[in-house]
DNA sequence: GCCGTTTTCGGCCCGACTGTTTTCAGTCG
C-alpha cells in the first residue's frame, strides 16, 4: 500500500474513532498520523524496512504498528472492524455543512439514518426536528447543507478561487471605514486547491462591511451573519466553468489586524505550535493580542509577533508545521524564490502543434512580461492528436525560430521540443533530431497504467539520455480530474540529481507537477528544478506565478531554480 | 494516541457562531 492510501486510511480511522465517540486527542493522533505519513516525501517502505517510522513526529508506537502492517501487507484488521461498525453512507454525511460526527451519530442511533437520501426524507418528514438536541432550525440547515455539499464544498482550483476572492475584494472594496484588507488561509499560503475563501479587513465599525459582504454579486447563501464573521457560499462563473464556493469575511480592529491575519493565515498545525511557542514563555497567543499576565505585547505586524516569539519571520508559504519553526528559531529559514528572479520559461506550446498562438505572438507577450527568454517545445511526433512534430517540421520550425531571433529585440527564442517518452523509456526521435534542439523536455502522454516499477524504468531511462533536459510534469496529475500515473518519485529524483538532469515544476494550475512536498525533497537530493507555464495560448505565459508558488512551498532558493539564470548563463549551461 | 532539560502521567489551541438551551454542546477553522 502507498504512501496516500496509508494516510487515507489512517484518516479515515481517526473519523470513524470520532464517530464512536472516542476521545478527541485519540482521533487527532491518527488525523495527524495522516499527515504525516502525506507530507512524508522520502519512500515509505525503506523508512517502514528500516524501522525508522517512528522519526516522523506524530508517529508512536500504536501507529507505526499499524503503518507497518498497511504497507507490509496491504490490510489491516483494526480498520476492517471499525469500519463494520457503521455503513458507508454514514460517512457521507459527515460532508454535509453543520453535521459533525456528533449529530451523525445522533441520527444513526436513534433514526438508523445512513445515507444522504434517508437523511433528506427523515428531515422533509420532520422526524429529525423531533430530536432532542436538534430543533426547527438545525433541521432546515441540514436540507440547506444537502443542497449546498451538491454543489459546492469541494476543493477548487488556485486560479479559480484566486479569481472569485479578487472579485469578492474589490466589492468589499468600496465600503466606507475599511482600513486594512487581505487575502488569508490556504489562499495566503498558496495551497494547490483551496476550499474555503477568507477575507481579513480591519475597520471601526464591522457592521456595514458584513452587511455588504452577504449581498456582493454572486451569494447565492448566508450560512453565517454575525458581528464580526460572516460566511457565504458564492458563485461565480470563471473562464469557462460556474465555480461555487465558501467564503468567510472576519472584522477585526486595528490593532487586532496583525494577530487576525496570523491567526486566520494557519495554517492550523504552524498555529498551534506558535500558541505552545507563546505558552511556554508565559504568553497567550490568539486572534486579538499575545499577552502576558498583566499586560499585551504590542505587534503592528506579523514581523514583530514572530520577533516576540524569538523567530525570524515566516513567509505564509512555509506555515505547514515541516520544520519551519525550527529554522526561524535558528534562523535557517531559506531565502525563498521571488516572482521577479524568473528570467524566463521553457516548454511553451504554439500552434505548430497544439497552441493557440503563432511563435511571434507568444513571444512578443513574454516580452511583454518582461521576460529575457522563452523556451519553445511543441508536442513531439508521436502525440498525433496534439498535431506533434515530425522531423521534416521540426527542421522547419526551427528556421522560423531562427529567423524570429535575428528580427526579435528584447526575447530570445529556444529551440526545444516536449519530447514524448515512449513506452519503453525511449525517445520519440532519433538522436541526430534530438541533437538539433537547444534544449529537451521529456514527458509521458501514453500508457498511463503501467505498474509502478515499470513506469520509474521508463522514466529514469528517457531521463538518463544526454539529450534530455528537463522531465516534464513528472506525474501527470490533473488536480481535482485525474490522479497521476503510478511512479516512485524518489528514485526518479534520485536518477536526476545523478544524471544532472532538470525536473520541471509544471505551473499550469491544472497540474503544479511535481508538488510542493516532492520539490522539497529534489532540493534535498541537490536536483535543480525548472519552472515552466505548460502554456498553450499568449495568456498562459504568466502562469508560472503559481509554479514560483509551489517553489516557494517547497522552500526554494533562486540558485535552486535553473531559469533564474540570466539569457547568457542558461545559454551556456544549454550547450552542455 | 502522542509526548516530555519542568513531566513516563496528564496534558493536548482557542474563540465565533448557532441553536437549543436556561448555561451549554456542537461545529468550524
Amino acid at each position: 500500500m502507498d504512501k496516500s492510501q496509508v494516510a487515507a486510511v489512517l484518516d479515515e480511522i481517526g473519523t470513524l474513532l470520532e464517530l464512536q465517540g472516542e476521545n478527541s486527542f485519540r482521533c487527532n493522533a491518527y488525523h495527524n498520523g495522516s499527515r504525516a505519513i502525506q507530507q512524508y516525501s522520502g519512500s515509505l517502505p525503506d523508512l517502514v524496512a528500516a524501522g525508522q517510522l517512528s522519526t516522523i513526529p506524530g508517529i508512536g508506537e500504536t501507529l507505526r504498528e499499524k503503518i507497518t502492517t498497511l504497507v507490509q501487507t496491504g490490510k489491516l484488521p483494526f480498520y476492517d472492524d471499525l469500519k463494520k461498525k457503521f455503513p458507508p453512507g454514514v460517512l457521507d454525511m459527515l460532508r454535509v455543512p453543520g453535521m459533525g460526527p456528533k449529530k451523525v451519530k445522533a441520527l444513526y442511533d436513534t433514526l438508523h439514518i445512513d445515507s444522504l437520501d434517508k437523511l433528506k426524507q427523515a428531515c422533509e418528514a420532520g422526524q429529525v426536528a423531533e430530536l432532542k438536541g436538534f430543533g426547527a432550525k438545525t433541521q432546515q440547515k441540514i436540507l440547506e447543507g444537502l443542497a449546498i455539499a451538491s454543489q459546492s464544498g469541494q476543493r477548487v482550483r488556485i486560479d479559480q478561487a484566486l479569481a472569485i476572492a479578487e472579485q469578492l475584494m474589490d466589492g468589499l472594496k468600496s465600503c466606507k471605514g475599511i482600513q486594512r484588507i487581505e487575502l488569508c488561509g490556504s489562499l495566503r499560503r498558496r495551497r494547490e486547491t483551496i476550499k474555503d475563501i477568507d477575507i481579513l479587513v480591519s475597520a471601526d465599525d464591522a457592521g456595514p462591511i458584513m452587511d455588504r459582504f452577504v449581498q456582493l454579486p454572486g451569494v447565492t447563501n448566508v450560512t453565517g451573519h454575525g458581528e464580526t464573521k460572516s460566511s457565504v457560499v458564492v458563485s461565480l462563473g470563471i473562464g469557462r466553468e460556474m465555480v461555487s464556493m465558501n467564503a468567510d469575511l472576519r472584522v477585526v480592529d486595528e490593532q487586532q489586524f496583525p494577530f487576525a491575519l496570523m491567526y486566520f493565515t494557519g495554517s492550523k498545525e504552524h498555529n498551534i505550535r506558535l500558541r505552545q511557542r507563546a505558552i511556554d514563555r508565559g504568553l497567550k497567543l490568539n486572534e486579538y493580542e499575545l499577552a502576558g499576565a498583566k499586560k499585551s505585547v504590542p505587534c503592528k505586524s506579523e514581523e514583530d509577533i514572530y520577533r516576540a516569539l524569538d523567530m525570524d519571520y515566516v513567509p505564509p508559504e512555509l506555515r505547514e508545521d515541516t520544520g519551519e519553526i525550527d529554522a526561524a528559531e535558528q534562523h535557517h529559514l531559506p531565502a525563498l524564490l521571488e516572482a521577479d528572479d524568473i528570467q524566463g520559461v521553457f516548454h511553451c506550446h504554439t500552434t505548430w502543434s497544439d497552441g493557440a498562438a503563432s511563435l511571434e505572438e507568444m513571444a512578443e507577450a513574454a516580452r511583454k512580461l518582461g521576460l529575457k527568454y522563452l523556451g519553445i517545445g511543441d508536442h513531439s511526433q508521436s502525440l498525433t492528436v496534439a498535431n506533434g512534430l515530425t522531423p521534416a517540421r521540426v527542421k522547419q520550425q526551427q528556421h522560423d525560430i531562427d529567423a524570429l531571433n535575428a528580427k526579435l529585440k528584447g526575447i530570445h527564442l529556444f529551440k526545444g521540443i516536449e519530447c514524448d517518452i515512449l513506452a519503453d523509456g525511449r525517445l520519440d526521435y532519433d538522436d541526430t533530431v534530438l541533437a538539433s534542439f537547444d534544449y529537451v523536455v521529456a514527458s509521458v502522454h501514453s500508457y498511463f497504467n503501467q505498474p509502478e516499477p515499470e513506469m520509474t524504468q521508463r522514466i529514469i531511462r528517457a531521463i538518463s539520455h544526454p539529450k534530455v533536459t528537463m522531465l516534464g510534469h513528472a506525474t501527470g496529475r490533473l488536480l481535482l480530474r485525474r490522479e497521476g500515473y503510478k511512479v516512485d518519485l524518489e528514485a526518479v529524483l534520485k536518477a536526476a540529481a545523478k544524471n544532472g538532469t532538470l525536473i520541471e515544476i509544471n505551473a499550469h494550475p491544472q497540474r503544479l507537477d511535481i508538488d510542493w512536498v516532492h520539490a522539497k525533497r529534489a532540493r534535498e537530493l541537490g536536483v535543480k528544478l525548472v519552472i515552466n507555464p505548460d502554456a498553450h495560448a499568449t495568456g498562459e505565459i504568466a502562469l508560472y506565478r503559481f509554479g514560483v508558488d509551489v517553489a516557494r512551498r517547497g522552500w526554494l532558493e533562486k540558485k535552486d531554480v535553473f531559469n533564474t539564470q540570466t539569457l547568457a548563463q542558461v545559454t551556456k549551461a544549454l550547450k552542455r
